[in-house]
RNA sequence: GGACCGGUAGCUCAGCUGGAUAGAGCAACAGCCUUCUAAGCUGUAGGUCUUGGGUUCGAAUCCCAACCGGUUCACCA
């Protein structure tokens, strides 16, 4: 049983036998010791006072007193105003640590096949430009979520929907057709991806220059782009996709597939994967099925104009539109038919969108809506908002051409950790593969761990400049920890040292190796922790803090060169838990661990 | 204007289901490598937790108001 639980029924006997008093949860208010105190787990007695009739101090003096009396895991506790400190037998972290040394997924909980199904969507592109920055943090935000709802024991799908229809992406194909001269990526030697951004690009320069000409003639903004001859093209381009015009489809397919060729590229070095990818193309006009069902059971209204639109004001909501006067999908019906597509497929428990929190209000309504629909999972869809990445100078616009392009991102994050790597001399004894490998690990460790550390909610800036650390609470830093204990572990196998736990190791214990137990210890409540409020930052958090404590006890202790054979081994097995423990918690966020760095 | 989210050290961020003297890292300054990896460790300095009320034995944390910043309220996606 869990320490914490353990305590906390002990309490609750202790409450009845001396004070006759039922605590309830939030009376038993029993947390982690602060650190300038001694003990491991305090309890408040504040809430008790009353019922105690007798001085904070002197009732915890009381519970404490019958507490170590009736619990053989307790040692000791101390009184400090109304705080009962509790210190915990080190006999018991030991035994935690020989626990956790016999499993090897430590912290992680295993999915039976009858554990709830979740489905997570994210990365979610649009085919008309490569990824940047912001998809980089919704990228990592969404695989470091499929992996720790996984590890808190649900059947986990990855799901990407990529837009690859509309307006948008016929503006690239529109300005290739117009200037591209028949421009490949093998002609050209480009990523697809970042090819069919340039279109895009060239239309909109193209196009501004066009409003630019007919409001010199007298047009008003509006008029001109009413105007536009070029956005009327792409517009009759989009009109014969929609028809299925032969020569149209095949060119978007062909750009689509560059675009595609270049995502795969962009996935496979940021290290994200999908389980399962859906096209926009394929399930945009399912959802006008399950609308017009909606209308005939009375859950949405057709307007005169013979527009469908969802009555929200029961929500404290407004209108919502649902299908054109001219009958055609918006995107709220697009989702719904994804929606109706994916259950089709899996039966989904819960559903989570990885998206920005510019759409918290589609969200909301798709969540009502899906319900209404009769969707058992649509009420609770858990929609994953995170804030935006900002760089200093503001807000990223592709237009302005601020965006940091993601490719670009991470060939700099691996060359910076080149550079640093070589100046501090760490691949002087590598081969060239092994050092490719080690400056990737670090340098996308780097990244990855810059963006997952903070709040999702929390826009971040993002400094191309100074947020490429790697020291202090960096990835590389935790990495460093991992690599140097992998370091020490080696050595002990070659002196054939082992690790486990013998003979009197309770007196000799220093604090920091049995705040180091407990720190462990606390690993699988931080997974559980991470499952219920969706946030790899606490994981982050988490293993940063090990990695510190871990690197206090390296400073101050030598594992091999101790002499007490008892301890030795002890220290081997501490840190070989450490190891494991910082591997699995990066593993959580979709970060690597080098063997030497 | 309505709704939602954020405001903590010079900078980037923890802490927010009320608890003890508000924590890290970076930057600055001062130290520690003839012993397992110095991408490390130790110390100094840095704070009216945006402001004002309220609830409470106790508020960065909960409530109300104001201020600042962001997002959103399309027959765009």
């Amino acid at each position: 049983m869990n320490i914490y639980t353990l305590l906390g029924e002990k309490t609750r006997q202790c409450l009845q036998a001396l004070y006759q008093l039922e605590a309830d949860d939030s009376l038993l208010q029993l947390q982690k010791t602060k650190k300038e105190f001694v003990g491991d787990l305090t309890l408040v007695v504040f809430p008790f006072v009353k019922a105690a009739k007798k001085s904070p101090a002197a009732t915890a003096e009381e519970i404490g007193s019958w507490l170590l009396q009736h619990t053989p895991e307790l040692r000791s506790y101390n009184v400090i105003k109304g705080f009962l400190n509790l210190s915990v037998s080190t006999a018991y972290w030991l035994q935690a640590l020989q626990e956790m040394s016999r499993d090897d997924d430590f912290g992680i909980l295993k999915a039976g096949d009858s554990a709830p199904l979740v489905m997570i969507e994210y990365s979610s592109p649009n085919t008309n430009k490569p990824l940047h920055l912001g998809h980089i943090r919704n990228n990592l935000l969404g695989y470091s979520l499929s992996r720790i709802v996984s590890a808190n024991g649900c059947r986990v799908v990855k799901t990407n929907i990529v837009n690859d229809r509309g307006i948008h992406i016929c503006k690239s194909m529109l300005a290739w057709q117009k200037w591209g001269q028949g421009e490949t990526p093998e002609s050209s030697g480009k990523k697809g991806d970042h090819l069919v951004g340039e279109y895009y690009v060239l239309f909109d320069k193209h196009y501004k220059q066009e409003l630019g000409e007919l409001q010199k003639q007298g047009l008003s903004p509006e008029e001109a782009e009413n105007a536009s001859i070029l956005m009327q093209e792409a517009r009759e381009m989009l009109r014969a996709w929609e028809a299925g015009d032969s020569e149209i489809r095949s060119l978007w397919e062909t750009m689509n597939n560059w675009v595609y060729r270049g995502f795969e590229e962009s996935y496979i070095k940021l290290g994200v994967d999908f389980d399962k990818i859906y096209y926009e193309s394929q399930t945009y006009l399912s959802g006008k099925q399950k609308v017009l069902e909606g209308l005939d059971k009375g859950v949405f209204y057709r307007n005169e104009d013979s527009s469908v639109w969802a009555d929200l004001s029961s929500d404290g909501l407004d209108q919502k539109l649902l299908l054109r006067t001219d009958g055609t999908s918006v995107y709220m019906t697009q989702d719904i038919g994804t929606a109706a597509l994916r259950f089709e497929e899996y039966p989904i428990d819960k559903m989570i969108y990885v998206v920005g929190n510019e759409q918290n209000y589609h969200f909301k309504v798709l969540s009502i809506l899906l319900d209404r629909l009769g969707f058992a999972w649509g009420k609770d869809l858990v929609h994953f908002s995170y804030g935006m990445v900002e760089l200093p100078e503001g807000k990223m616009k592709s237009r302005e051409g601020t965006v940091v392009d993601a490719d670009d991102l991470i060939e700099e994050m691996i060359s910076t950790a080149r550079e640093t790597s070589e100046e501090l001399g760490k691949l002087d004894s590598c081969s060239p593969e092994e050092a490719a490998d080690i400056v990737r690990i670090v340098g996308l460790g780097a990244l990855k761990y810059f963006i997952l550390k903070v709040d999702p909610r929390k826009n971040m800036t993002f400094n191309p400049k100074e947020s490429i650390d790697f020291n202090g609470n960096t990835g590389p830093f935790i990495q460093y920890t991992y690599a140097r204990i992998r370091s020490v572990l080696r050595k002990a196998e070659e002196l054939g040292h082992s690790a486990r736990l013998q003979g009197e190791l309770a007196s000799r214990l220093s604090e920091k190796e049995l705040s180091l137990c407990k720190n462990l210890y606390e690993f699988p409540a931080a997974v559980k922790e991470a499952g219920t409020t969706y946030s790899p930052a606490i994981i982050a958090n988490y293993v940063y803090e090990l990695a510190k404590e871990y690197n206090q006890f390296y400073h101050d202790y030598s594992v091999l060169h101790e002499t007490n054979s008892a301890l030795r081994e002890f220290r081997i097995l501490l840190s070989e838990q450490t190891a494991k423990v910082i591997r699995i918690a990066l593993y959580l966020l979709g970060i690597e661990v080098p063997e030497r760095m």
